[in-house]
DNA sequence: ATTAAAGCATACTAATCCGGTATTGATTAA
DNA sequence: TTAATCAATACCGGATTAGTATGCTTTAAT
């Protein structure tokens, strides 16, 4: 299955209400029927992009939410982060001793290295992409034009 | 956190020994033993890699269980599958009415092109490259030296 | 044919995680 | 001051997962 959380899928949901409305403040209630999705859902969805920093917050009256960067800006992977923690595909890269067969898994197995490798991915790809489907493939040709797949592997 | 069953990590423990002993067949007593996992959990992860086509099972006295190809034919993609299905980062890429705020989710974020470049990543790495760590990046790079990215996306 | 080794299938349980909800408190503009 | 709005915490039910137990079927050597 391989799945993100439904939080995180929301919080590219709400994103993308927010890139559209551009620099306007939304209330968590007009976010809320924007989306169609729970106000307590919301609250929590919020709290996360908030923290990340990728909205920013204004309380009080006539306070709302509005997106902080450009959409173009924002990557998959903040969002990820923002919701699940960095991309750890086993708990062995997360924690430490979270492993009880540490003697044949840490040194066989590797998962490193495709950790790695999806974090690149996600790095590539911006709400932007996200947005407009069509262009998707598109867009990341062009932001990326003459690297190779080697270039995904090298950095950090 | 993005993370993978730890059915499917011991399924690449398992192939990594079952790699070692090539053409021997080991059974499952002595899966356990390399492994250091109870019984119950090697048979369920065997059942799984015999259900895909990964390693070959024989049953009877004097029987066990042989890889099914060589290491860098087998790829990530197929021991996540074998355990995980397909590759569906959301609900909704999954199944089809499985979204209940679908007039705007379906409609703004689009997750399919990220499910395709980590479905491709994961087409890429072979058991052999998880195995020897300090050559994955190599291995990689040998394997696809002169694809660009965008190769990753227009594959299917 | 017998027998023992080995895989196959099913069911069950405990633990964890996740999505959703409710409640109360803190902050700010009007 | 007041009302609107975000913030923080705690809670609950359902779903998933990991691990275990049990009995059955198949195969190969004798």
């Amino acid at each position: 299955m391989l799945k993100i959380s439904k939080l995180t899928d929301y919080g590219v949901v709400v994103l993308n209400v927010l890139a559209e409305a551009g620099a306007v403040k939304l209330s968590g209630e007009e976010i809320a029927g924007k989306t169609g999705l729970a106000m307590p859902t919301v609250r929590k969805v919020m709290k996360a992009l908030a923290d990340s920093g990728l909205v920013i917050a204004q309380r009080g009256a006539r306070g709302g939410y509005r997106i902080a960067r450009a959409p173009a800006q924002i990557r998959m992977l903040d969002v990820v982060q923002a919701f699940e923690g960095p991309v750890a595909l086993t708990d062995c890269a997360a924690e430490e001793d979270a492993c009880d067969i540490t003697h044949s898994c840490s040194l066989s197995s590797n998962w490193g290295g495709v950790n790695q490798l999806i974090t690149q991915v996600l790095a590539r790809v911006t709400l932007n992409d996200i947005r407009q489907p069509e262009r998707q493939q598109q867009l990341v040709r062009d932001s990326i034009p003459h690297t190779s797949f080697i270039d995904l592997i090298d950095l950090s």
